[in-house]
RNA sequence: GGCCUGAUGGCUCAGUUGGUUAGAGCGCCGCCCUGUCACGGCGGAGGUCGUGGGUUCGAGUCCCAUUCGGGUCGCCA
């Protein structure tokens, strides 16, 4: 029978208490880790989201009525615990921060009972991800993520602060927006007042913020919930957290000073990291040409080198043919990996040919300077040897190839980098390697689509340097983007903002918008671009990816606390669900299901 | 949508080339124990091996399909 707590007020979290507090009566409450009976005594492991703590109960101080009920105590029982603190007497416990205390209980409530919970819990929890997200309730009590969850919470505090000290205004904008053919898939959301009609759940805040700027309020952010009807990674959610802002009467330098004091208040006051200032910054141009990514780990070297003159007129057909057809030949230098067993390079091979790669060169020089290289027989030995010098390739190294189209090469080559360093555990959690990457291309192109599209998106200001550029080779022309990258994660992203209708329309035409389409999309945003609008500037930080490297976790889900597996649906809510007949007929919704979803629905 | 990978008591796993009553640790239940903290001792319960077919004298094990997870490519302005 669940007890009331009347009477009773929590004096301490478990860990609050420490050998200060000894002689004192206190009050605790929270839930049995863990008792053990030893017949006559019996202790308690109280735990709360602060830690755990010892409970003692002796008959002569809870008085056979409390002690019978202490007896009955089980895993995950709910207790309020009237005690005194005391200093052990037997053996301190080394592993608890309360390890030199414990409260000897004088009276004891059982609040609530608990059943033997489905899976342990406990810190590093071996039980499968899927049975944990069922009972996510029961999962969010275990210390790791409540560390998770709690870092999250103290890293938003430390951004609030700072952000209001700088000036920015917290502001909301709206969940239900307008839906727009750009960039990911819309949630969208049926009207009930104008059927046949959708909202769309942001994708961003990105026209609201800007419109805010236009508005005067020169300096906004918030912690901004945002929507992507995409498929799912470890790292990408359906529903995950910006940390917004934008600011007026700015360039880059001003945007990218901010936010890296920003940082390193943020990583100070968290985590006890010292960001060091100034963050280094690369163009995308170099960091493509280095490593192969526009977010590129920077903890290990292992870069690119472009050996297309070197191989420009050998033997090997593979790399001639690539390059005839625009192509460069590139390689990496994976040190001291010359004696990797086939097996091995097979599986790398493999790996490469998961991002395009028709195949992987390699060579291997042996200890004793011989080579053993997949294309040796197309080559002379003189050709070969230039381009191991100018792969800088010494004894024992292993050199990989990849020859086709930039796009291709940058991507197997910067993925296999990566790759090699996960198996050659080169990359190490406690460091943190910040980079901006700065002058993206504009545009890019899709063959799928067979036009322009943004990179970052059709707000972004061009460099001023390539604006001829946008009528004669608009794939050349550079953005006043940049990119704030983190151990080769993409943390965030902004740019400079255009500010002119004219160059925004430009910018609408180049992306396939008539002008009529451009406003009927953006129409709001173009004509507020009429009535005064500064110069502004922005970023986005993706909260959940920061805790997550934060927290040294792999998966975003070890971050948020109620997070949807891989195809979007939640295994503890089991969201989403069909609707009832009458909330569909409200909203003149008919739904014209293709078979294996309808089996689904009648379930 | 493609590829890879997993599913065996409550949890985590083992299960040899197909061969009797499918094992272990932890947890759980009962009894005992006044200094435990990975408590200890004794005893006990608990599994149609994700599901459905097939091959076979015989399937946890082989084959096919399918469900539910995870990773990844496509996708993610």
């Amino acid at each position: 029978m669940a007890e009331s707590m009347k009477g009773l007020h929590r004096t301490h979290r478990c860990t609050e208490l420490t050998s200060e507090n000894i002689g004192e009566e206190v009050t605790v409450m929270g839930w049995v880790q863990k008792s053990r009976n030893k017949g006559g005594i019996i202790f308690v492991d109280l735990r709360d989201r602060s830690g755990l703590l010892q409970i003692i109960f002796e008959e002569s101080d809870v008085m056979a009525e409390g002690f019978a009920k202490a007896e009955k105590l089980r895993s995950e029982f709910v207790v309020a615990i009237v005690g005194k603190v005391n200093a052990r007497s037997g053996g301190i416990n080394e592993n608890l921060a309360t390890g030199n205390i414990e409260v000897r209980a004088t009276e004891l409530r059982i609040l609530s009972e608990s059943q033997t919970p489905p899976f342990p819990i406990e810190e590093g929890s071996k039980t499968k991800e899927e049975l944990r997200l069922k009972y996510r309730y029961l999962d969010l009590r275990r210390p790791d993520l409540q560390r998770n969850i709690m870092l999250r919470s103290k890293a938003a505090t430390v951004i609030r602060t700072f952000l209001a000290e700088e000036g920015f205004l917290e502001i909301e904008t709206p969940i239900l927006q307008k839906s727009t053919p750009e960039g990911a898939r819309d949630y969208l959301v049926p009207s009930r007042v104008h059927p046949g009609n959708f909202y769309a759940l942001p994708q961003s805040p990105q026209l609201f913020k800007q419109l805010l700027m236009c508005s005067g309020y020169d300096r906004y952010f918030q912690i901004a919930k945002c929507f992507r009807d995409e498929d799912l990674r470890a790292d990408r959610q359906p529903e995950f957290t910006q940390v917004d802002m934008e600011l007026s009467f700015v360039e880059i330098d001003d945007v990218l000073d901010v936010n890296e004091r920003l940082l390193n208040k943020l990583f100070k006051e968290t985590i006890g990291i010292d960001v060091k200032l100034p963050i280094q910054r690369m163009t995308w141009q170099e960091a493509m040409d280095r490593y192969g990514s526009d977010k590129p780990d920077t903890r290990f070297g292992m870069e690119l080198k472009d050996v297309s003159d070197v191989v420009k007129s050998c033997g090997f057909s593979v790399f001639t043919d690539a390059l005839e057809n625009n192509g460069t030949v590139r390689g990496i230098n994976a040190k001291g990996q010359g004696d990797m067993p086939r097996k091995k390079i097979d599986a790398l091979v493999t790996f490469a040919k998961g991002f395009g790669a028709k195949g992987l060169a390699y060579i291997a020089i042996g200890e004793d300077g011989t080579y053993k290289s997949s294309f040796s027989k197309f080559m002379t030995e003189d050709e070969l040897k230039a381009l191991v010098v100018a792969m800088e390739g010494e004894k024992g190294d292993l050199l990989l190839f990849a020859a086709d189209k930039n796009k291709v090469v940058y991507d197997v080559l910067g993925n296999l980098r990566l790759e090699l360093a996960r198996n050659l555990n080169l990359l190490d959690k406690d460091q943190y390697n910040f980079l901006w990457v700065t002058e993206f291309p504009l545009f890019e192109w899709s063959d799928e689509q067979n036009r322009l599209l943004a990179m970052h998106h059709p707000f972004t200001m061009p460099m001023e340097e390539d604006l001829d550029l946008l009528d004669t080779n608009p794939a050349a022309v550079r953005a006043k983007a940049y990119d704030i990258v983190l151990n080769g994660t993409e943390l965030g992203g902004g740019s400079i903002r255009i500010f002119q209708d004219d160059v925004q329309e430009k910018m609408l035409e180049l992306l396939g918008f008539t002008k009529e389409e451009a406003y009927k999309q953006f129409g709001f945003l173009l004509n507020a671009f009429k009535y005064g609008v500064p110069p502004h500037a922005g970023l986005a930080y993706g909260l959940d990816r920061l805790i997550m490297l934060m927290a040294k976790e792999d998966s975003i889900r070890d971050v948020i606390a109620f997070p949807k597996i891989k195809d979007a649906s939640c295994l503890m809510s089991d969201a989403p669900n069909s609707v009832d007949t009458k909330q569909l007929e409200e909203l003149e919704i008919a739904l014209a299901l293709k078979d294996k979803t309808e089996k689904k629905i009648s379930e």
